[in-house]
DNA sequence: ATGGTCGACTCTCGA
């Protein structure tokens, strides 16, 4: 039986995380890697380090800051980058989306928002009615559809560390989960939450916080979402927090999902 | 547990 194994991973630049990358692409053997902050223009995207692993790439970044990649052993078809809603901005650093292998994989970095009375608030909280728009005008609920990337989001209590300090935090406030989940309702259902129900789980501890590894102090915002025809074909999702004990880790960890073909 | 680090690129910003 086939098994498709399709993961998100903030590398915090790509560039400076070739070492871990090939490591773990080599002992996960993962077939999507949809990446998030990547930080680098196209032109020095390390497009051949990828090939060189047998993995197709597409991507699309800026100096310093965003940029997204999806990576895969299967040929990439039909990419999209942005939202093409002919809004400004139109996001093409922080939305990429292909087919692969007949799934619609939409990867997103969306925007921290900085504080809840900062514009860059109000971005983020558009950028997630787009979404919504997104999925109306290009998909249908029957279709084979994943959405993951860092969404800077922290569903519930249980997805953060001391969630009654956090309540006025741009990653936990109360506006901003009421529209994710309104935006999910579209047609998605949280795969990572459908094997892993329980408390501590999380995907980024934050640098700044001394031994956040250790004492598990961290926050889950890198998700995996599906439409429930593929939804329903997950074996297993879970956190892979391996690389953060290697050599210049990322401050996030790979989420990894795994599917029945 | 966003004072306390890390990454890119300047000498500061974003997370």
């Amino acid at each position: 039986m086939g098994e498709i194994k399709i993961a998100t991973f903030n590398v915090n630049s790509v560039r400076s995380r070739i070492p871990v990358l090939e490591k773990w692409i080599q002992s996960s053997r993962v077939n999507v890697l949809c990446l998030q902050e990547t930080k680098t223009v196209d032109e020095t995207f390390p497009a051949g380090f990828f090939e060189s692993l047998g993995y197709n790439v597409v991507y699309r970044g800026e100096k310093a800051y965003n940029g997204v990649a999806i990576a895969s052993n299967y040929p990439i078809e039909d990419v999209h980058f942005g939202f093409e809603d002919g809004e400004e901005p139109l996001a093409e650093t922080r939305l990429i989306r292909a087919t692969i292998k007949g799934i619609n994989v939409v990867n997103t970095y969306i925007p921290q928002g900085k504080s809840i009375d900062h514009e860059d608030y109000q971005y983020k909280l558009r950028f997630f009615k787009r979404m919504g728009m997104l999925f109306d005008r290009n998909f249908r609920k029957e279709d084979h559809l994943i959405w993951v990337g860092d969404m800077n989001v922290a569903p519930t209590d249980i997805d953060v560390t001391s969630p009654e300090r956090k309540r006025d935090h741009v990653c936990f406030h109360k506006d901003l989960k009421v529209l994710f989940e309104e935006v999910k309702g579209w047609g998605f259902i949280d795969i990572f939450r459908k094997h892993r129900p329980g408390e501590g789980e999380f995907s980024f501890w934050d640098y700044r916080v001394k031994n956040a590894l250790e004492r598990n102090i961290g926050w889950r915002i890198d998700h995996i979402l599906a439409t429930s025809s593929l939804g329903s074909l997950s074996i297993d999702c879970y956190v892979d927090r391996d690389p953060r004990s290697w050599e210049k880790p990322s401050d996030h960890t790979p989420v990894v999902s795994i599917f029945k073909e």
